[in-house]
DNA sequence: CGGTTAGTTGAATGCGGTCAATACGTGTGG
DNA sequence: CCACACGTATTGACCGCATTCAACTAACCG
């Protein structure tokens, strides 16, 4: 299916559909399955705060379906976007290792998420290494792609800043088998950008329009179009080290 | 010791003793038993590059003693520094899941470290249950770190971010029992700071003289002294919630 | 003594924020 | 069917926080 049809599509009636087609590495069909997933899953829906910074959080999740976004609220009512939780993500973590959540956490769309509380994660460690060792790499990955995000925030100019966001994006979502051609759909507002890149919402407009009319990078109705890759990795300093790591197999046949 | 004492004293020769006295949390002690400590620990002196980015690293550290920084310089020089690394944390988590390393850590005072080969680590979850949960734990409690560092860059002023820094180090330290009084020593440079919070040296060096003015706090001779802790809180929206998660002991006492 | 590194200060500039108004689409209720 | 509210996108004018560039000091070390 085209891009340009598929937002034509879009401009109808945005649908999202975030079943899992490809299977990154930090897959998580191992832990489902020792987790006998299909009996505790929990959907819900758009819009929904799973986790209330402030408020106890005993469990973690695996997403298995869906969009979500990790933010703080700050005393003044900024906000700041962590980060977008995608399929693979562990949200909940570091969350449920503190006496009240450190942040809270949102779905974007509807999602499909395994919960695992606290409790049999520490088990875990016991009856099953090897998927806890699983929750660990799915973890550090994660955990690279908050520091890279730091280095946006610390040392990016905004241009670099959206760019660089929208290619990760893109990169990590088409690992997921989530991507159509050089386009993918997310619900993301400006304003949402704003908050994740440390901007303001004019800006983003600003900056955005720009990069439209340059013919690197549009976003139509959700649907966000990489017109020019080459260009626009060059201009966001883009390397994609940071989201492919080793595999478990890899890493276990490391000499010691 | 009275911490002017201290300052005069470091005036002359600082010195830099960053030998555990306090056991946190995520204390290394079980890690170390463990793993055999003595028989593989490593020293290494102040300035040293323990990881280089770029360059395969097939191992973590356990930090015993001293004080290291994980940073990233970009294609144009720009220097971005990720977090301070203490006696506790995991320097080469997340760098040593990948076919690279994505940062570069180096050490500011002479260090003790524990390598731990990733082989040895995935070993490890199925010999040492226990051992290998309290990495993850102890991994978690940094990215808690990181996160709100996160927040930092993205959604506070350069006032508030270098009273938010020095307040988080303080803490951290404390808990370590490495600070006397209100005051502690760090190898820590006007740089350093700016690379940290994603300021200009010029301008972290009008905020730091605006706050000694203020009475808030002051650096004197690589000694940080807080001298109004109640109003630099305040300033900066300092909650230290997310350095203190919860042992694992009473991780695995919640029901589940 | 020179060389080097860290800290300090001033002046000019600019990136990005703030404030405000407008436009646009969608869903609502009258 | 239209009026209105609401959320999101857009644009303009003005402002200010922080950067840049540059000069200069202080301390340390060979």
């Amino acid at each position: 299916m085209p891009s340009e049809a598929l937002a034509m599509a879009a401009r109808q009636r945005p649908q999202f559909n975030y079943r899992l087609s490809g299977l990154p590495y930090r897959s998580i069909e191992e832990t489902i399955a020792v987790l006998d997933a299909k009996a505790t899953t929990r959907s819900v829906r758009a819009g929904l705060e799973i986790v209330s910074e402030g408020r106890r959080c005993a469990q973690f999740f695996v997403v298995v379906e869906g969009i979500g976004m990790r933010y703080r609220v700050l005393r003044d009512g900024q906000r700041q976007v962590l980060n977008l939780v995608l399929p693979g993500d562990l949200p909940g973590i570091p969350s449920c290792f503190f006496e009240t959540a450190l942040y809270s956490i949102r779905s974007l769309t509807p999602m499909v998420l395994l919960p695992v509380s606290v409790a049999r994660l520490i088990a875990l460690f016991e009856t099953h290494p090897r998927a806890a060792a699983k929750l660990l790499c799915g973890f550090a990955a994660e955990s690279a792609v908050n520091a890279e995000r730091l280095i946006t925030l610390g040392r990016r100019s905004a241009t670099e800043r959206i760019a660089h966001f929208l290619l990760e994006l893109f990169t990590r979502l088409q690992t997921l088998g989530l991507t159509q051609d050089h386009s993918f759909r997310v619900p993301l507002t400006q304003e949402m950008l704003s908050d994740a890149l440390g901007l303001s919402i004019p800006y983003v407009n600003r900056v955005l329009h720009k990069l439209r009319e340059e013919g690197l990078v549009r976003i139509k109705d959700q649907v966000v179009f990489i017109d020019n890759p080459e260009e626009l990795e060059a201009l966001a300093d883009f390397e994609d080290d940071y989201l492919t790591p080793l595999s478990i197999a890899e890493l276990a046949a490391e000499i010691a």
